[in-house]
DNA sequence: CTGCCATTTTACCGGC
DNA sequence: GCCGGTAAAATGGCAG
């Protein structure tokens, strides 16, 4: 029974559960982030001031790497 | 048959075809963008890096936008 | 820094703020149409079955045995 | 300005780090999800069938009739 | 035709 | 417990 309908069906199952295995891992980082806020929230600081404070950080090095990718692509240009 | 199966169904087609139509608009739009785009590089500028471009003032203007709500935020909250 | 490569600059900025012009319409018609669906909403629509109608009437003379689908999912929906 | 608000301001930039230290590692999960699709691909599998099958062996004992909908995509996809 | 990027859709989380 | 908004996933479209 290696093959169903054309289809390996022991090489589809290694995929699914290799990724399975993964989600499941990303699925405990993100209990331990939601951990992290609820710790803070105990300690007296607003969730929502800090998703937005990490939001902002993540937007300025987005912008630093955009700023990158564009004088890549100039410089490029004009070696080419 | 203004209901079938308790649905009321001019209701339902009314607002189909509002959302219908400003898509159609919508896609229009898309077009419009798209041959700017293509007159630019008729004139001999470079797609990705106008693409590049104008990610990056969205971005900035986006940053903008998020200090303000974190700012706001504060003022709340002092204010409270 | 009007004259960096000849008059292009210019050029490229004017480009640059017609698809940005652009982009702000077509952002706006996005607005609008998310009102209609939360409008729907509140008449009780379930925006979700919406959605897949008006992709099907998009798809018109394309493969319509997906039309399957839809029916399930009404009747998923009216069952539910 | 590490006196701000007493030393609140290093206890915050401490949980902020720690969760940003935490969404790097989710999204390099991610990246190895998105490999494993991408090779499973490469191995002539349908990613979006795969996709439905993971979603449907999430669901287990939940409303397990939505497997008529996978078994439909099967259909399609093995008689495309 | 393939890979990449934007948009759209879905799912989650905090607040009320 | 529900709703609204916000972030992640997934699909579709465009450029090369």
């Amino acid at each position: 029974m290696a093959e169903v309908g054309g289809v390996a069906v022991d090489r589809l199952r290694s995929f699914i559960e290799r990724i399975e295995r993964l989600e499941e891992e990303k699925q405990a980082l993100a209990g331990d982030i939601r951990e992290v806020y609820s710790e803070a929230k105990g300690a007296g600081f607003d969730i929502k001031v800090m998703r937005q404070l990490i939001k902002l950080r993540k937007m300025d090095s987005d912008d630093r790497s955009q700023m990158e990718a564009i004088l890549d692509t100039y410089e490029r240009a004009l070696g080419g």
